[in-house]
DNA sequence: ATCAAAATAGCACGACCGTTCGTTTTCACC
DNA sequence: GGTGAAAACGAACGGTCGTGCTATTTTGAT
């Protein structure tokens, strides 16, 4: 599900079978997909640590070991999961916003989109922010992907703001990384506000929060048009829509 | 440990043995603690829910039953854990920072103490952030014990923040809760890019968040001693330091 | 020194875990 | 329809978990 489409990833990370799947059955790859919906759905509840191969089982109306021949390994399972969850986010969230013009409107649609996604979903819990406190002292393969995948996110918004700074529309000697920093802690005191404490108005709260981070950053009027944008000419741009 | 000096809680909640103890043995209260304590520092790293009695038995060179006798259930373990955090919590953070002027000097210590608690401390994680990821889905006395003392510090800070208003240090029409949203959002920002994503210069961009936020909601100067507080009288005031 | 109570150890249980292996069913293709 | 590979199953293994029991040791006041 939502394999070939994303654009977060390196461009043909898992292209092997060349689609049509001459060797593979079709079959497999359809359950495999339904194994990890179930388990995309019992990972935002349980966490990744709380997977079970058992109870996987159990929803899927399968047996064990049929759940386990498709990954070969709990610990692939969750890297699974892992991948699929990066894979929804990316073309729910990332891809959409990126339609936007570029600039302040689209720094507005990435956060936007990620506002309602972890305030409307009260069920399902965001895998990043779940995994980002499960994994941080447990070294693996699991953190690893995990925090190739939260980096790439981060530096897809980084490169937002960067845009929106060239666009005149941030102040130029905004610091990305630090405003990165102000509003990533919003969507994270939303989504603790919203999951653990169950207060109704985080969602406007984490708005309002945006805000404010925002006017610090915002240019003072005037911009838009006037002054070169300072850096570079507008020199090497990438294809169409930069991969995550 | 820090059992009776504790400030936050509830005044005597534990104080059925008068002290000096004459029915229990004090051999029992003492590796109690000692239990208490390995389990805080296990917590801390594999979280609430990593928490076995198997480990601590073997940590604490003592048998699983011998472990086990001392809280009766696994969940009464996890809970003594969040109720002994509390308590730490309470006096190395609360506690000094309310020996501080009211207002913003008051403020501004609770939050200086929490930055430099969640950054130094590169290992053992904060209970209160990794318990709320755990156990936003999972109902239980855990989460209720959890979920109380989160509160009970939430509402010590919002309080502080209502008298730095009372104060003057604030603007009059700061939201109290819409701050304290903000600032909680650079804690676990903070939480996140120290721990998982290892950042080096977290504990910097906390605190310039914190700056940034403050400049929103501080009095345009003037005040501190001028125009009468607004709100009602100093009237009913707490004794010496009112329990968190 | 004595003795009851408290603290700890030892052992076993049932449940669930991830994993392996051999068998059986299902499917795509000739 | 037969055929061979892919997919799913079922049972079992070794392991850890929390939790009861019953001894045994330790403790602190007499």
């Amino acid at each position: 599900m939502t394999d070939a489409t994303t654009i977060l990833n390196e461009p043909g990370r898992d292209a092997a079978p060349t689609a049509t799947a001459p060797r593979p059955l079709m079959k497999g790859r359809q359950t495999r997909a339904a194994i990890l919906d179930a388990a995309l759905a019992l990972a935002s509840h349980m966490g990744l640590e709380g997977l079970s191969i058992g109870a996987l089982a159990e929803v899927t109306q399968m047996s064990k070991s049929g759940v386990f021949a498709h990954f070969g390994s709990r610990e692939e399972l969750q890297i699974s999961v892992v991948r699929e969850y990066h894979a929804k986010f990316s073309d729910e969230i990332f891809a959409p916003a990126m339609r936007e013009p570029r600039g302040l409107p689209r720094l507005r649609a990435l956060y936007d989109r990620w506002f309602k996604r972890v305030s409307i979903e009260i069920d399902a819990g965001c895998i990043y922010i779940s995994g980002a406190v499960e994994f941080d002292d447990r070294p693996g393969p699991v953190r690893d992907a995990l925090l190739g995948m939260v980096q790439t996110w981060q530096n897809a918004l980084e490169r937002a703001i960067r845009i929106a700074i060239d666009a005149g529309h941030l102040r130029p000697d905004t610091d990305p990384q630090q405003m990165l920093f102000e509003v990533h802690g919003l969507i994270l005191a939303l989504h603790h506000d919203a999951r653990f404490l169950r207060r109704p108005g985080a969602d406007a709260r984490a708005r309002a929060g945006f805000e404010n981070v925002l006017s610090h950053y915002l240019a003072t009027r005037v911009a838009t048009a006037h002054a070169a944008p300072a850096k570079a000419a507008p020199a090497p741009r990438k294809p169409r829509i930069a991969p995550l």
